[in-house]
DNA sequence: CTACGGTCTGTAGCAACTACAGATGCAAGG
DNA sequence: CCTTGCATCTGTAGTTGCTACAGACCGTAG
């Protein structure tokens, strides 16, 4: 068992860069990245100078891993870190930022029904012989 | 009139960059970066080495344009052309092209309408209060 | 003749990663 | 003890699809 003033707390597994990457699925340089950009905070390092991650920043990776999921950038997360960092936002705030990156998904869902409408109907015309004319290409001249 | 050696016939109006770019929407510095990935010709040149434009110029940015709005890649774009230029693609190859690229459409659609869900869902089990736990914020940390 | 606008080139920036090069460190096998 | 081999470290370049700038030209109107 480590002594008290070691920087990993015993509940910690002291997990490498890698351990975190499979924990989460996250990929390895992407850990590095999302430190660089400041959505995970500087771990503690080991003599060698290697990254020394907690449970913490596990459940931090998956917020963000999550979030991107679910589409939101960078820079929501961001936004929506706030919270957890001492309540800088309230849950108000954090459903507003929400409900405007659902907006956005609907746009985006009603963009690509446009779109597939159009291929569909292209694809429909097209008869597949070497026609001298063909309907896709010729949609897309129009 | 221009003479008959003229490098542009006159059927063309001989256009600047930047009225190609007003006849096809297209931003200015798109049309140079089109030309440098080889998407469009090198233009013919004035004597002060200026871009000259024609006609069959327009419908080819146009024909870029319209198939990036319908979401095909630069390289799916590249693919196409091959037609236009001497009939390298198949009517039935350019079918295949286009229902493979419906079928990543369908496939983000579906993607995103899950997304949406999942935001509706949180979003409608958020009071807005501030609540110490926000259904947001759970959600994303689940 | 000069001012103004258009054009030219090359390059840097954006998001959000991903990947590589070259220098280390660290643990196990012989 | 030494080597082998993998993991990690740093910094930097590449990706896609543009967009925007700086600084140098050019051509035309007043």
């Amino acid at each position: 068992m480590p002594s008290p003033h070691e920087a990993v707390t015993f509940f910690d597994k002291a997990l490498r860069r890698a351990d975190l990457a499979r924990a989460t699925g996250c990929n390895l340089e992407t850990i590095r990245y999302y430190e660089g950009v400041g959505l995970l905070p500087p771990p503690a390092r080991t003599a060698a100078g290697h990254r020394s991650y907690g449970t913490a920043d596990v459940q931090r990776l998956r917020f963000i891993l999550r979030a991107r999921e679910l589409g939101f950038t960078l820079e929501d997360v961001r936004g929506l870190q706030g919270l957890g960092d001492g309540a800088l936002l309230s849950c108000a705030e954090v459903r507003d930022k929400a409900e405007a990156h659902l907006a956005e998904v609907r746009a985006k869902i009603a963009d690509l029904q446009r779109i597939e409408q159009v291929l569909f109907d292209t694809v429909g015309r097209c008869s597949g012989q070497d026609v001298p004319r063909c309907a896709v290409l010729e949609a897309l001249s129009a």
